[in-house]
DNA sequence: GAAATATTGTTTGTATGCAAATGATTTTGC
DNA sequence: GCAAAATCATTTGCATACAAACAATATTTC
């Protein structure tokens, strides 16, 4: 099942804005006002929307990829196999958007399954050198098809010329 | 400070995609391909965009905000004071977007604070109707001049007229 | 070359977020 | 009216995600 909780349908429900009209009323009568309880609409805040798409995207992600993979594992995987360099573990979380916290745990959810393994660097004793291994390989081939899918489910309410301009305007908001 | 991973411009970094040579010569070759690994850039994919807009969204509500409140609470918080009619627990995170479990949390913070306050619902013996208190009036109040400015501070890469079609294709998007 | 600084990886604590299971209660279907 | 289904709230387990602190190691600065 999708989830438990539908947004879409229910956030129009209660519109009602109880306030306004207290806030017109001191208005009218002169009084000095904040006005910062006016024109805040909450379905209209950026933050808001990001947070119900996003989360529209995972459902829809969860329930198309065949792989186990999450959003991030995915991710992850995926520029690991990119890299053309031997990288590290924290510089790898960068290049996902994902901090060192998070990325340990990431990795060692990916390391458990096999898909990567690890290397200590000869050079900085600090540092594990991160590689995909051949099954990880076989799973990101395996699951491309699923990927596609799922960036295509979570664009679909848009017409194709629609999709290329939310893009784009997506990507100058990072 | 802002975060310690920022995605911006270390995304473009590693952009190199060494299989689409190989898929390449596999094609001019006439051998059979999947086709799977090509087209597929992963700071094209929707998914992967709105995460990143997302977080970079939260660094900058957790910046600017005042009062001490995350997106979800000061959201749960917002529509408990719009509501005209007593609601119930879950009925007011699923106005929010939240599920029952995650509901819980972020009702059990609210209440911590003195924010809200609960009371057994007469007719049906399994609600807690949820109320604002006077403190969360106020604090909603004395924080809707930081939303703001983070809802413009979120958009700020967009030009007015892009921001409204940006909106706009987002809500189609939920 | 020593001190200051930065980086790598880890850990802990807190806060969403979902799935799945549970118990209590209410509503529905017949 | 009674069994089935739905709803409310809770709990547990798992997976991001960030802040803050930490030890170990590198790099920079002088």
């Amino acid at each position: 099942m999708v989830g438990s909780c539908p947004p879409v349908a229910i956030i129009a429900l209660t519109r009602g804005k109880p306030m306004l009209q207290f806030g017109m009323m001191l208005k009218t009568l002169g009084v000095p006002m904040t006005d910062q309880n006016e024109s805040y609409i909450l379905d209209d805040q950026v933050g808001f929307l990001l947070r119900l798409a996003y989360q529209r995207h995972i459902a829809l992600f969860m329930e198309q990829m065949t792989g186990g993979l999450t959003p991030p594992q995915f991710s992850t995987l995926y520029r690991l196999r990119e890299a053309v360099e031997p990288i590290s573990q924290n510089a790898l979380g960068r290049l996902v958007g994902m901090d060192a916290a998070t990325t340990k745990g990431v990795v060692a959810r990916l390391l458990s399954r096999d898909l990567i393994r690890v290397e200590k660097d000869g050079g900085d004793r600090r540092r594990y050198t991160l590689f995909i291994t051949d099954a990880g390989r076989q799973l990101l081939d395996a699951v491309m098809a699923d990927v596609k899918g799922i960036s295509e489910a979570t664009l679909e309410p848009l017409a194709p010329q629609e999709r290329a301009q939310f893009l784009a305007l997506l990507k100058r908001l990072i």
